[in-house]
DNA sequence: ATGTGATTTGTACTATCGTACAAAAGATCA
DNA sequence: TGATCTTTTGTACGATAGTACAAATCACAT
C-alpha cells in the first residue's frame, strides 16, 4: 500500500537521514577511526543509541553509506559511457569517455544533497585507511565499471597495450581522489590563482591532462626505442 | 668525542630505532589511528612504556618519522633536480625533471632499511586522514620543493599557464600516492598482466604518463577554443 | 667492582571507545 | 481512548586508548 508521501516523509525530522549525512561528512574529513560515534550522533543531534537501532554497529553505517552512493553513481556512469561510446571521432571519444568516469564522481552521484564529490572523497580516505568494509564493497561494485571503462579506452587507443591503459586509469583515480582530498594544495601552490575547492576547473583540468597521458606512447616492455635521458642518482 | 661506532651501534638492539620502524610500517598500512602504541610496540618487540620514554607522545612518534625522512629525501630531489635542469633538449629535461620528482619517492629517500616508498605511503595516508601534525611538516618541507619543481617545468614548457602546471604536478603527486596506497588494484585490474607493486613500472609508466599530461595543451580559461564532445547528462 | 646515568619494564590512572538495553516518548489505527 | 509498534533517550558495561611513573635493569667510566 501507497501512503501519502509528503505527510510522512516531509514533517518526520528523519534522524537516519541525518546520521547518514553527517556520518558521511565526518568520515570524508576526518576517517573512520578518527570519528566517533557520539561524534556523528551530536553532528546529527541525534542520541548516541539511536545510531545503534538504525544500523546496529558503526560498520553497518558506513556499510549503509556506500550502499546509498554505489547503485546510482554506477548507473550514471554507465549511461554517459554508453553515450561516449557513440562518439564518432576518435579523439573526442576517449575525452567523452574520461569526462564520464570524472564527471560523476565530482557531482552528484545520487539524489543526495551535496554530491557525489563528498562520497569519492570518503572512499579516498577509505582506500588510503585500508578499511575493510570499504575494500569489499568497493571491489564488488566498482570493478566491473573500472574493466568497463578500460575496455572502451583500450577501443579508442588499439595501439596502446591495455597494462598501460590499466596503470593510466590508476593513475587517473589517484588524481581524482587527490584532488578532493587535499584541495587546497591546488590553491597554495597555485598561490591562490587557482581554486583547487573549484570542481568545474578540476574536472576540466583532469579530463585535459589524462586524456594527454592515455594518449602517450605506451612503453615497450622488451625494447626500449627512445633514449632515455640519464641523471645522476650518485649522493 | 668519538667512540667505536661499531662496538655501540651494531651491538645494541637499539629499540628507538626498531620502534621507529615499526611505527612507520604501522602506519603507512593502517594509518595513524587505528594503530595502537602498544601494537607498535609489540611490533617492536618492546615496551608500551619504551615508546613514551622515546617519544614522550604519539604525535612526537610521527613528527620524529617525518623528521628523519624529509631532509634526506628533499635532499636527494634537489640534487636530481639540479642535474635534470642542466639537460639540453627540452623534452628530455621535462622527464628528467619529473624523473627527479618520482624516484626519490619510490627509492630510498634515506639510509633506511625499506626504502622511501614506505614513507611516501605513510605521507598519503596521514594527507588523507587530514593529520594535523603531518599537515603541518609537510607544509613547511615540501612547499619550497614543490615549488622548485613547478618552477623547473614551467621553465621547460613556457607556453603552458603557471595554473595548469600546478594543477597537473598535484595529480601527479594524487597518481603517486595512489600507486603506493593500493597497488593490488593495478593487477587486479590487469588481470595479473601488472604487478602494481613493482617499483620499476610503477616509475616508467608514472613517468611516461605525466610526462604526455603536462605537455597538453593549456586550457583557455578565456575562450575555449576546440570544439567539445557533448555527453547527454540526461538521467 | 661499583657507582651513575640511560634505558626498559610493569603497572596504574583516567578518558573514551563501541555497543547493549531498559525505559520513555511518539506515532498509528481500531 | 487505548493498544501496539516504532523511535528516541539515558545510562551502563567492558575493552582499550594514551600516557605517567616508580622500580628494575643495563651500560660503562672510574
Amino acid at each position: 500500500m501507497i501512503r501519502k508521501p509528503t505527510s510522512k516523509e516531509a514533517r518526520k525530522p528523519n534522524m537516519r537521514e541525518a546520521i547518514l549525512a553527517a556520518a558521511e561528512e565526518l568520515f570524508a574529513i576526518n576517517g573512520f577511526n578518527a570519528v566517533s560515534v557520539r561524534d556523528i550522533a551530536h553532528a546529527a543531534g541525534a542520541n548516541p543509541g539511536s545510531v545503534t537501532y538504525h544500523f546496529k554497529t558503526k560498520d553497518g553505517l558506513l556499510l549503509e553509506i556506500y550502499r546509498r552512493h554505489c547503485g546510482p553513481m554506477n548507473l550514471r556512469r554507465s549511461e554517459l559511457l554508453a553515450a561516449a561510446r557513440r562518439v564518432r571521432d576518435l579523439q573526442d571519444r576517449l575525452e567523452a569517455i574520461v569526462r564520464a568516469y570524472v564527471v560523476p564522481a565530482f557531482t552528484s552521484g545520487s539524489d543526495l544533497a551535496g554530491g557525489g564529490a563528498r562520497f569519492t572523497r570518503l572512499r579516498a580516505v577509505m582506500s588510503a585507511e585500508g578499511n575493510e568494509v570499504a575494500r569489499k564493497i568497493i571491489a564488488q561494485t566498482f570493478d566491473d565499471t573500472s574493466h568497463a571503462f578500460i575496455d572502451a579506452i583500450h577501443d579508442s587507443l588499439p595501439h596502446i597495450p591495455r597494462t598501460d591503459i590499466v596503470w593510466r586509469s590508476h593513475f587517473l583515480l589517484g588524481a581524482l581522489y587527490y584532488s578532493l582530498v587535499t584541495p587546497d594544495r591546488v590553491s597554495r601552490l597555485s598561490r591562490g590563482e587557482a581554486d583547487g575547492g573549484d570542481a568545474a576547473s578540476a574536472i576540466e583540468q583532469l579530463v585535459q591532462a589524462t586524456v594527454a597521458a592515455f594518449q602517450a606512447p605506451p612503453l615497450d616492455h622488451a625494447a626500449p626505442a627512445r633514449r632515455r635521458p640519464v641523471v645522476s642518482s650518485k649522493t
